[in-house]
DNA sequence: CAGTGGTCTAGACCACTGG
DNA sequence: CAGTGGTCTAGACCACTGG
C-alpha cells in the first residue's frame, strides 16, 4: 500500500527529530510520486497517531505536544516516544512458566492451577523507565516464545507470528500508589501516583490469549481516548 | 459535509435497528447522490465507531456485537454504584463565571480572557465521595443552566436540554497525587494516588461545547475501555 | 495574491467473494 | 462469472493563511 509506505517514511522522519513544518501535500505528492489524496491518506494516519496535526491554508505540522497515547490505537507509546526522539528499550525482568493466578486464570478461561508463561519487562526511553509492564499468556502460547522475542519484540508483533490473530482488547484503567518493587524499578518512591492499566486481549474469535498489567509513573504518560458518540444517560458528567 | 450527512443518516438507520448487509457503496452513492469515495468516507467512520465492518468482495455490514459500549462503559460508574444498591448524591461545592483559564479557553475554541462558567461537583455514593469533577461551559451556554439544574441532573443529560447534541467525547488520562483540596474533598489525604482525567466534549458539529476534569480516588474506581481490534505493530504490551 | 489544506468527483485496476 | 470492497489517480472548487 502506497499510503503506507508515505505514511512509514514520515513517520521515521519524525522520529528522526524532523520538527515543524512538512512539505506541502502537493510536494510530498511529487517527492513520493503519489497523488495527493494518498498523501492525505498517510497524513491522517499520522494524525491519528498525534504526530502531526494541520492548519487549513497553512500546512501540516510535526505535533510537539507531550506524549500521548491515542487508546483507538493502545499501541503508541513506545512509538510516541521514539517519534520523539527519545531511544526506546526493553529489560526482561522476569521470565518463568507458573500457576496462573486466579483473576488471570479467570480472564483467560483456564483452571486456577493451569500453568502460564508470566513475563515482567521494563520499559524505557532514554534509559530512563516509562513503563513496568506483566503478560501473562497461556502455556501452550507462551512455549514457542523464546526470552530473546520478549526482549526484541513487543506482544503485539509476537502474538500473529505465532499464529494469533489479534482480536479486541478490554482494557481497565486506575490509579494505585507504587508499591516498594514497583518504585524500585521505576526510578520512583513508595507511594508514588501510578496509572495501573490491565488488559485483556482476545483472538478473532473472541477467545482470551493474553492477559498484561501496565503501571506508568504519573510524570510520564497520559493516555488519551476518544469516544465517537455520548450515548444518553448515565454519565457522571 | 456531504461525508457526514452520510454517516449520520447510515447511523441514525442503524441505531433504528438495522441489521445485516448494507447497501453496496456503489448503490449507497447513487442514493445519496455522491461519489463513491464519499460514501467511503463515511462507511470508515461507522467503522471507527464500531458501527459496521466491512468484508471484501463481499460488502458492509452492522456489527452484532455491539462496539459501542465504549462510552457506555466509561459513564456506568455512578450507574453501577446505584446497581450495587449505592445511594448517589451530588453536592456542588463551587457555580461560578470567570476568565476561562488558558488551556479551557484553547479546548472550547474561546479568546483566554472569555467568559466561562465553572461548576465543582462532588459525587457521592452512600454518603462517601468517589468523584471530584470541575466542568467549564462557555458563558453563552452556561447562562441557561441553573445552580439547582447541576445539582440535580447529570451535564450529559442537561446539554442535551440546553440545545447541544452531544458528539464525540475526548478524555485524556493520567494519575495525579491528590493536592490539600482534593484530598480535604475526596475524604483522603494528600498524596493519595487519583485517577485524573479531562474531557473535552464536542457537538455533532464539531464545536467543543464542555471541558471537564475528574478526579477519582484510586480505592473507587477504575475506568473500563473497550477496543475492537488491535493495530498492528508499535506496542509496548 | 499565490499557496495551502478540506472536500469531492469520475474513473480505473485489483483481489476477493460467492453463486 | 458479475459484484464487491481496497486502493489510487488527476483534476476540480472552496475557505483559509500570510505576506
Amino acid at each position: 500500500m502506497r499510503y503506507l509506505d508515505v505514511a512509514a517514511d514520515l513517520r521515521s522522519e519524525i522520529g528522526s527529530g524532523r520538527v515543524g513544518a512538512l512539505p506541502s501535500e502537493a510536494e510530498l505528492g511529487e517527492r513520493h510520486g503519489v497523488s495527493r489524496v494518498t498523501v492525505r491518506r498517510a497524513l491522517e494516519i499520522l494524525r491519528d497517531e498525534g504526530l502531526v496535526d494541520s492548519r487549513r491554508g497553512s500546512g501540516w505540522f510535526v505535533r510537539s505536544d507531550p506524549i500521548r497515547q491515542s487508546l483507538g490505537r493502545v499501541t503508541t507509546i513506545e512509538a510516541a516516544l521514539e517519534a520523539a526522539g527519545a531511544r526506546p528499550d526493553r529489560h526482561v525482568l522476569e521470565f518463568a512458566f507458573e500457576s496462573a493466578p486466579e483473576a488471570v486464570a479467570k480472564d483467560l478461561g483456564l483452571a486456577v492451577d493451569a500453568e502460564v508463561l508470566r513475563v515482567v519487562r521494563l520499559n524505557l526511553a532514554d534509559d530512563e523507565p516509562f513503563a513496568l509492564v506483566t503478560v501473562w499468556l497461556p502455556a501452550a502460547l507462551g512455549a514457542s516464545v523464546s526470552r530473546a522475542d520478549v526482549e526484541r519484540a513487543t506482544f503485539s508483533d509476537l502474538l500473529p507470528l505465532h499464529g494469533v490473530e489479534p482480536g479486541r482488547i478490554v482494557q481497565t484503567i486506575a490509579a494505585t500508589a507504587a508499591d516498594r518493587a514497583e518504585a524500585r524499578r521505576l526510578h520512583g518512591h513508595v507511594g508514588d501516583p501510578l496509572l495501573a492499566c490491565r488488559r485483556v486481549t482476545y483472538d478473532r474469535s473472541g477467545a482470551a490469549v493474553m492477559v498484561s498489567e501496565h503501571r506508568y509513573p504519573a510524570r510520564s504518560t497520559a493516555l488519551e481516548v476518544e469516544f465517537p458518540l455520548s450515548t444518553p444517560g448515565g454519565t457522571h458528567g
